[in-house]
RNA sequence: GCGUCUGUAGCUCAGCUGGAUAGAGCAACGGACUUCUAAUCCGUAGGCCGCAGGUUCGAAUCCUGCCAGACGCGCCA
């Protein structure tokens, strides 16, 4: 059982059942796993099934609840325990639970919810990773956001993530790009229209291909002179990749997403041979029609492909160097890789590989999968030019979340600051929100939607939250002391709980990599709070009162930027 | 053909390590702004949880089979 330093009724829960049970001989740790929230508030707050105990008790699982019911002292953490059939229900005593978690959420500020379970280790999350000359459009948002938001988590939880951007800067690609450059670009034409103008060749190329296919040889033979340090394509290669950085920083800019690596796949060009002579010494690579391979045929998975016939590279053999530099460089006791789940075999092949090299430490590597990002039902594509830019996206969301400051806020000082981060907002929050392997139609209409379960709803209830702490002139400094027992409205009451959650949803987040936890998470806190917002006015003539609801609205203000902040989003105080 | 993932309200999704009466948002309809920001809140309506078996005291959740969709399966990444 991990102890921690947050209030946990389900370890209290355990602890005293346990006590009364321990002759019986049912572990602690057991209890704890069984205890659950009720579906109905009637039911109380926790709730324990007794079913599983009666096999070991040898008895009915109501008589189980009803003994326990009479065994146990609720107090002082609940004000009642109540047998319901087989079920015991635990009901929370309202004034230690406010006060608990308020006190410690002003103590902790920010820091609420965070552990220090990583102890310092390091993880190394690989995300974003866009192809350098080709657009950065909706469907690297998943990868991007998620990576992200996964990274502060983790560092929440005491680790020191290492955020890599491998970026596709290397491949056939840039040959294909070369040869279209010559036959009909321009210096100019580039400079002015960057990497539109990479993508719009990048396309010229493919649909010219298909009529002509020894372009592809051509394309194939400038990869060559790149590989070669020929200086002409390098050079090229060097200014494709310069003009897509700077775009690429541009949406990161405004994101505000950075990284502590950028060392994309050209990165380890001469880390490679290394690995292959690893591979060749350890007996696992075979020849196979030509290409080198590991065979994989024993555990149920085909070829893991290392060199091709012509002796060069593929991008396994790339991910392996990767890996073994990473671990030899950051020691990570886990390495993330956020990407689409069609690479799915990809990952498991190679990983299984360097599980072979006799590397225990391939069981640290984890796949992060999520869905497929299309179209109107269509893939996305590049080379057919139908794709969504994401920098199109965040600036429409941006202008529109103007227009509704316009009309609603008019007065709002640093509007265009707002609007940014508000219209951010929505868009990352939007692939945020569900699971990760959910599979999306991208729609504008969704993109763009501010209403119910999406970032700005959130972005909104802290603003109104801040409204009130500032109306009122209140921060935790000015007086931690407040009377709980004045916070007994069932609205109010119902914050609290929600705010009780967070520490655990964090966890639950990281320990599933699945930001969309926090997610939803913060949409529950936030409609609890705007229901007591309705219900219960803050600033009152009876100080006492209006103390204690404060320090509420300040906790959950906090929380709701804490937990927005997880998932890489901003939280301003007026909107 | 083989493999992985997905299938829950008209739409988008929670719930899936088995537990009590399957929950939200959007859309629809009806209500709440002289009161701390209505990007809000309250209410109504909406369900063979893809289908069929099985395991179990108990299945949306686990197992098997089938159906539908997405993705993957050696020289792209």
């Amino acid at each position: 059982m991990q102890k921690n330093s947050y209030l946990d009724y389900k370890e209290i829960i355990a602890e005293t059942v346990g006590t009364v049970l321990a002759e019986s001989g049912v572990e602690k740790e057991a209890l704890y796993a069984l205890i659950e929230y009720p579906p109905d508030e009637k039911l109380g707050d926790l709730a324990l099934p007794c079913f599983q105990l009666s096999k070991v008790l040898r008895k009915a699982p109501n008589l189980i609840a009803e003994e326990l019911e009479n065994k146990i002292d609720p107090a002082p953490y609940f004000e009642a325990v109540k047998a319901t059939g087989p079920y015991l229900n635990f009901y929370v005593a309202p004034v230690p639970l406010v006060k608990d978690v308020l006190a410690k959420i002003i103590t902790s500020g920010s820091k609420y919810g965070a552990r220090s379970v990583g102890g310092g280790q390091n993880i190394v999350i690989d995300f974003s990773a866009p192809n350098i000359a080709k657009p950065f459009h909706v469907g690297h948002l998943c990868s991007t956001v998620i990576g992200n938001a996964l990274y502060k988590i983790f560092e929440f939880l005491g680790y020191n993530c290492v955020g890599i951007n491998h970026l596709g800067d290397w491949g056939t690609q840039f040959g294909k790009l070369i040869t279209a450059y010559k036959k009909w670009g321009s210096a100019e034409a580039v400079e002015k229209g960057l990497i539109k103008e990479l993508m719009r060749l990048y396309v010229k190329f493919h649909t010219e291909a298909e009529q002509d296919p020894a372009l592809e040889d051509e394309a194939r033979a400038w990869f060559r002179k790149i590989e070669n340090g020929d200086e002409e394509a390098l050079s090229l290669w060097r200014w494709f990749k310069e003009i897509s950085l700077e775009e690429f920083q541009r949406v990161y800019d405004i994101l505000e997403i950075s990284f502590d690596s950028m060392a994309g796949e050209s990165f380890y060009n001469d880390k490679i041979d290394a690995v292959v002579n690893e591979l060749k010494e350890k007996e696992l690579l075979v020849e196979s029609d030509g290409a080198a391979i590991v065979n994989l045929d024993e555990y149920g998975m085909p070829p893991c492909l290392i060199l091709k016939k012509d002796g060069s590279t593929l991008y396994a053999t790339r991910d392996i160097a990767a890996a073994l530099y990473r671990k030899k460089t950051y020691q990570f006791v886990k390495a993330l890789y956020v990407t689409g789940a069609a690479q799915s075999l990809h990952f498991k092949q190679w990983f299984k590989v360097v599980e072979l090299m006799g590397y225990d430490w391939a069981k640290e590597l984890v796949h992060i999968p999520f869905g497929l990002v299309s179209l109107k039902g269509e893939k996305l594509s590049t080379r057919k030019g139908r794709v969504v830019l994401l920098e199109d996206l965040l600036k429409t969301a941006i202008e529109k979340t103007l227009a509704i400051i316009n009309e609603k806020n008019p007065s709002l000082l640093q509007k265009e600051e707002v609007a940014q981060t508000v219209g951010v907002g929505a868009v990352v929050f939007g692939a945020l929100s569900v699971n990760r392997i959910k599979d999306v139609t991208f729609s504008w209409e969704e993109a763009l939607s501010f209403e119910g379960e999406t970032g700005p709803y959130l972005q909104y209830t802290h603003a109104r939250a801040c409204s009130i702490l500032r109306k009122a002139g209140y921060s935790p400094d000015a007086g931690v002391t407040f009377a709980p027992e004045r916070l007994n409205e069932p609205a109010a009451l119902k914050v609290v709980k929600a705010l009780y959650l967070f520490p655990e949803k964090v966890l639950s987040a990281a320990n599933e990599f699945e930001p969309s936890i926090i997610s939803r998470y913060l949409i529950e806190l936030a409609h609890t709070f705007n229901g007591f917002y309705h219900e219960c006015q803050v600033l009152v003539d009876d100080q006492d009162l209006q103390q204690a609801r404060l320090v509420l609205v300040w906790a959950v203000k906090t929380i709701l930027a804490t937990g927005l902040g997880l998932l890489g989003i901003k939280a301003p105080e007026q909107m």
